[in-house]
DNA sequence: TCAATTTGCGTGCTCGTTAACACACTTCTA
DNA sequence: TAGAAGTGTGTTAACGAGCACGCAAATTGA
């Protein structure tokens, strides 16, 4: 079926067909109804190939994420599963531009959404860390496809999300933990930075699941990073002596499990935390994390420029909300994970 | 850049261009190697769109599956995964024709390999389950590309493969099971039909991880569901009185589940079984089922057609083996896999 | 040596869609 | 009522690649 033949079937040109199909106008109604009867009967849809040749524009996807070196590379998993995407989209003219932001700083995520005016963007991947500002990104970009990725937040019509639910995720740990460690005694939850929301809701979940549990006791301790972290840890072990395990709720679990491993703690201690970053692999193959929950933070990325380019290249309709799954790594399945996760790569 | 560019830098037409490109020769080698150099040097691809709209040709994909609605339903759900992946993939003229044969049945799958004949097809996906065959199909549609899916099999250099390690999913099996049922005594390995490859792989592997540890036995039971397997299942709790949990190698898991709980034994057995097939899902949410672990079938189907789609319309490259991760499922993590086992899937 | 073939290259049409343009006809507006 | 503005429709030139064809010039063969 061509536009060609539609035309013949409705008597009219090719030019009519496309002004009805672009609905650009210039059509009497009942030329258009019978023109679109046609056009549904035929189940016509207009040639993509032919359609982009002629349009001969770049899709261009801009993507706003937190400093990709901070955070111990789980920006990066996310950065990676985009660009490997856009490599495999190269061909069918998507491009990506990648603009950082310091989730630290207020006004930084904002910031980095008004330099991309300057290129103008046909779509937006955005990590609405900062809510406010992502807010206003959107506010200041009307009119165009969004996808939240790794949080969501109350979307107006033309986004959606590509998230994992941290609640849930924080209870599977709770049952990994008690499952790895089941003797009666105190679970330690480590919180780092001031409480994002996917921290706090793991914390939740895991927490709830522990009160459900006889005999499992929780404690929060919260490690900044930039302080006295360490200190903080050896203390824990100090006035609360039946510490079972140490639940992180993100990826910087590699660190707070090499300490533990370095005062000895290790163990006697069960480690779970979060993703799986080059960092956590080597620890978990080291035998000091037992534990490691995956949001497929590749994945999302991945998915999230393939939603975009289906919308805007193929005219394919948006997921609204796309629920990553909750994966458990022990070290027995590590492996089958390795590099990408999940994703099938091409070479470049 | 365009061939017309390409032309001009190289001083030719791009007829002469086009030959260099297909290799259809009546090129001088001194203009070819000329031409190649510019195309080199600017990194020249065609474009995927205006070379399809040439082309304008479907690209056919044959698929060769076992019949769909044996087995419990672990093949439709590749096939759905295939089936989303081309509705996707319609736009851009991909067409799937799908063959079922019958895995018990030899013969059966080379049988529909010459059903293909008719059709011809341009590229084949193949869940190599009867290998004497496959090879057979294999050799009746030369050179065009091939996938294996499910299972693999040596490979002619066309071919590559989308699989998991079944040894170590076995083996991964076998870490969950100590897991969730501690206590010393005997896991039950269930084996159905003739052993296929992966499920006496899964075996092994579980056993392996067994016997490193102490004071867990394995005993091994065929469970043929066309015969008395209920009364075996039975006899197995009278012989082996310290059975503490059974280990099903394949998705036929909810029966042997179903049956043990009819029998009164579930509150002592740990049960283990593979893929979240319908079935499956309602038994873990019955609690009847302790843990899964999946093979992603949606996904190899997905994948599948997307890496033939890449090569065969986009001109690029195979992954040569994809390996599948293994994934664990337990009541709390079942409902973030909810449907489509991870695909984003698009409105009809 | 000259006809027959081969080699090397350019030309031009085609794929289906888009969108600018042309043109006749109708409806306003001063 | 003339001119302007608006409406409904058809025509056509690209977009970039593929491929058949044409045509010299070079090479072959008896």
């Amino acid at each position: 079926m061509t536009i060609e033949e539609i035309a013949k079937l409705a008597g009219v040109s090719t030019g009519t067909v496309d002004r009805v199909l672009h609905n650009r106008g210039r059509v009497s109604p009942v030329t258009r109804e019978r023109v679109l009867a046609i056009i549904k009967e035929q189940n016509f849809k207009p040639n993509a190939f032919a359609r982009n040749l002629k349009l001969n524009k770049e899709f261009r996807i801009g993507v706003l994420l937190p400093l990709l070196h901070s955070e111990y590379g789980y920006w990066n998993l996310i950065y990676q599963g985009i660009i490997n995407a856009a490599k495999e989209l190269s061909d069918l003219s998507v491009k990506i531009d990648v603009y950082e932001f310091d989730r630290q700083k207020g006004g930084s995520c904002f910031e980095a959404g008004r330099r991309m005016l300057k290129n103008p963007v046909d779509a937006l991947i955005l990590a609405p860390v900062c809510p406010d500002d992502a807010k206003l990104v959107l506010a200041a970009h009307p009119d165009i496809d969004c996808i939240f990725i790794d949080t969501s937040m109350p979307q107006p019509h033309r986004a959606s999300s590509v998230t994992q639910n941290p609640y849930k995720a924080g209870y599977l740990a709770g049952r990994m933990m008690n499952l790895l460690s089941p003797n009666p005694g105190t679970y330690a939850v480590a919180l780092t930075h001031r409480a994002a929301y996917n921290a706090s809701e793991r914390a939740r979940g895991f927490k709830e699941f522990c009160a459900r549990q006889e005999g499992m006791r929780t404690k929060t301790v919260e490690l900044n990073f930039e302080g006295n972290w360490g200190k903080i840890l050896e203390d824990l072990y100090v006035t609360t002596t039946d510490i079972q395990g140490v639940f992180v709720v993100n990826d910087s679990v590699h660190r707070v499990a090499s300490h533990i491993n370095l005062i000895g703690h290790r163990p006697k201690t069960t480690i779970i935390g979060f993703d799986l970053i080059v960092q956590n692999r080597k620890e978990m193959e080291n035998g000091i994390i037992d534990c490691l929950i995956s949001q497929r933070p590749e994945f999302q990325g991945y998915s999230a420029v393939y939603q975009l380019y289906r919308k805007g290249i193929l005219n394919q309709q948006l997921e609204k909300e796309t629920e990553i799954p909750i994966d458990i790594i022990l070290p027995e399945n590590l492996s089958s994970t390795e590099s990408m996760d999940y994703i099938p790569r091409i070479r470049s």
